[in-house]
DNA sequence: CCCATTTTATTTCCCTGTCAACAAAAAGTT
DNA sequence: AACTTTTTGTTGACAGGGAAATAAAATGGG
């Protein structure tokens, strides 16, 4: 086990698209994610995981694989590189919710409450003027 | 003067993308705007907003023009066409405001202030971490 | 069982925006 | 004034992702 700081964390992502790292986190935490499921998780279209995947399995840090019986869905598992990648991750997504821990602490229940009250009440609203009637929101 | 409903509105910009849009709302607003003070405006590098700007003249929605006493820098302007859509862009967020003025009619003042006073917080903590090192804030 | 429909993944084409290189003008320095 | 540096805008190469067309497999109904 090797022990990195937040900067050589960052460091070791360097050569890693967003993008990318979002899908090998994605990867990482669903149970056999295919595709479809991938896009849904990351709000892109199918055809872009499908490229991304491509790209991510040339670089090694995914590897494809089907069940015996389906020959249509193709799922996705992380490779050794990848889990390292998605440690690494993890870790710096630690990092840096520890640094930024003093902003939320200063955040009592209530408030928490209240915020959480509104958003929730805002994306309830929206979805039913989206229900109501077109398909704009902004 | 005509009057124009909501999906009509919607209707009227249908043709023009986002970025467009927003160019045009950014030029409508601004004093002498020029590609510099765009692109700060509106959060996309001048190469961007270069392309964008030529594109909005050869559509006919904006023109640039410059000053006698500067050969270098090049502002612009909304034409009749671009003001329409100005108008019709402005109306409709009106409408939108209007339309969710409910949701937001029921968030307090001590609630509204706590979230304000939150996301002022963190952005200076942001702001404050970015400063004492590298780039990187998530 | 067979055909129509739906689901799934891939590919091609396209558009948008970034980056880096560049040219021209302005500002600063000596 | 002559130079260096900075600012400003434009361009071309490039990459990422969406939309639509396509192919293949699965599902459903008769």
């Amino acid at each position: 086990m090797i022990w990195l700081n937040k900067s050589q964390m960052e460091e070791s992502l360097k050569g890693f698209k967003p993008s990318e790292v979002h899908c090998i986190e994605s990867i990482g935490k669903n149970i056999d994610p295919n595709v479809t499921k991938l896009a849904e998780s990351l709000y892109m279209t199918r055809g872009a995981i499908s490229k991304l995947t491509k790209k991510l399995i040339e670089k090694g840090l995914i590897e494809s694989y089907q069940r015996s019986d389906n020959k249509k869905e193709i799922y996705f598992r992380l490779t050794e590189q990848g889990k390292v990648i998605y440690k690494v991750h993890e870790e710096l997504h630690k990092a840096f919710q520890e640094r930024d821990k003093v902003v939320f602490e200063q955040v009592t229940d209530e408030e928490f409450d209240s915020m959480l009250r509104f958003v929730e009440n805002y994306s309830r609203h929206l979805d039913a003027e989206i229900k109501k009637q077109g398909l704009t929101v902004h």
